[in-house]
DNA sequence: AGCAGCATCAGCCAAAAGGCTGAGGCCGGC
DNA sequence: GCCGGCCTCAGCCTTTTGGCTGATGCTGCT
């Protein structure tokens, strides 16, 4: 069986050493470079081809992981890209699936889940964490509470605590069409006030 | 010199993992133990007797980072305790080092940052990211910022989503002192609605 | 004793948010 | 071409929030 090439990028040091120690004791993968930024990670994915991309999404400052995501997509080179990061907000979820994750693994997965996870992605199979599929999962089940995309920038903006009034002004609209957005998303996100939903979007939706 | 003792705790098996690593490229500074939870923590803490405890803050379910750090404290062992974690919201470094933790370093610490903070616990320096000390040195700077006890409490439960009369319900006080409670809570924030003071504490001040 | 800080409450008023109903324009799918 | 979803807006009314002023009791420090 050939060697899996991987790359790993991720801003914290101790967790791509952490990634690298874990992955050096499986015969059979062996990691090529290490990216602490997206900008880096595709500058090193060009150079060193690897056949599996593990990422985070936050990367600290500059380009964060879906954008990186999607631009590995669109040259087309071939790797599998695996999301590896902290959270499992449904937001990040979807866009990185949207934007082209192989998988999405969580950080406090078991080293039989990464290296399944790592063997899968360079087989061309789709592996994710359980409580990350049982949302995928849920999402679908419950097309309803999906948000348009005026709903979901209104929410983004909500979530820095912008009154109505300056929601209709940043979005050039008038306040009663920011009532009538607001009524549906807290209808969607299942809560009767503003505040509860700032609250559920900042912790349910990742929107830090 | 002695050979430094440390146990991690940190619910992520791949930041203890690149730790040890780290770690392992350092003569004088041994791990000798790993806990997964605080609850272990404490019990690997009794068996090994370690100079120096790197703990994280957020640990899954069960007890948390600052409670460990509280338990042990009260023990009096004589270990050094150093909080390795993701952020640096206010609230966490000053409950922390409250509980009598020695250091606080962030994990996009790098190397260098990370060997000196263990050598220097274990000499009973108090070592801090950058980050962190500016963090501490605004607040003491602005004590009027800083949350009394009840008006925290409230705060806490105001990123809930709760109106006044619930959350005057929950506390047992009435909607007046609520009100009260919150002018001020929104003047130390700097901000002039709930909807902000929401985004901010769960931003700022890590209320997840 | 006196003072400051904290927590508690009241009343009044203005502003903001929320619930409800109805309605028009636009676009994509059947 | 019709229907449904999305975005837009209005008016009306109730509830909630927020700003202000003032007041009481407790505690700890001086």
């Amino acid at each position: 069986m050939k060697t899996i090439t991987v790359l790993l990028a991720d801003d914290h040091l101790v967790v791509r050493s952490g990634l690298k120690a874990l992955l050096a004791t499986q015969p059979g993968i062996k990691v090529v470079a290490e990216a602490a930024s997206g900008e880096e990670a595709l500058a090193l994915v060009e150079q060193h081809g690897p056949a599996v991309v593990m990422m985070d999404l936050a990367m600290g400052a500059g380009m964060d992981g879906i954008e990186a995501i999607k631009q590995l997509r669109q040259r087309n080179s071939g790797q599998a890209i695996l999301v590896f990061t902290t959270y499992d907000s449904d937001a990040d979820i979807v866009r990185a699936v949207d934007a082209g994750a192989m998988g999405y693994l969580l950080k406090d997965a078991s080293p039989e889940e990464i290296f399944a996870a790592v063997r899968g992605a360079a087989h061309g199979k789709s592996v994710m964490s359980a409580p990350v599929a049982s949302r995928l999962f849920q999402q679908l089940r419950n097309p309803d509470a999906i948000l348009t995309p005026r709903e979901a920038e209104l929410l983004s903006l909500l979530t820095e605590g912008l009154s109505n009034r300056e929601l209709g002004q940043r979005l050039f609209i008038s306040e009663a069409t920011v009532k009538t957005h607001l009524a549906h998303i807290y209808a969607k996100l299942g809560v009767e006030t503003r505040s509860a939903a700032i609250a559920t979007a900042i912790r349910r939706e990742g929107m830090r």
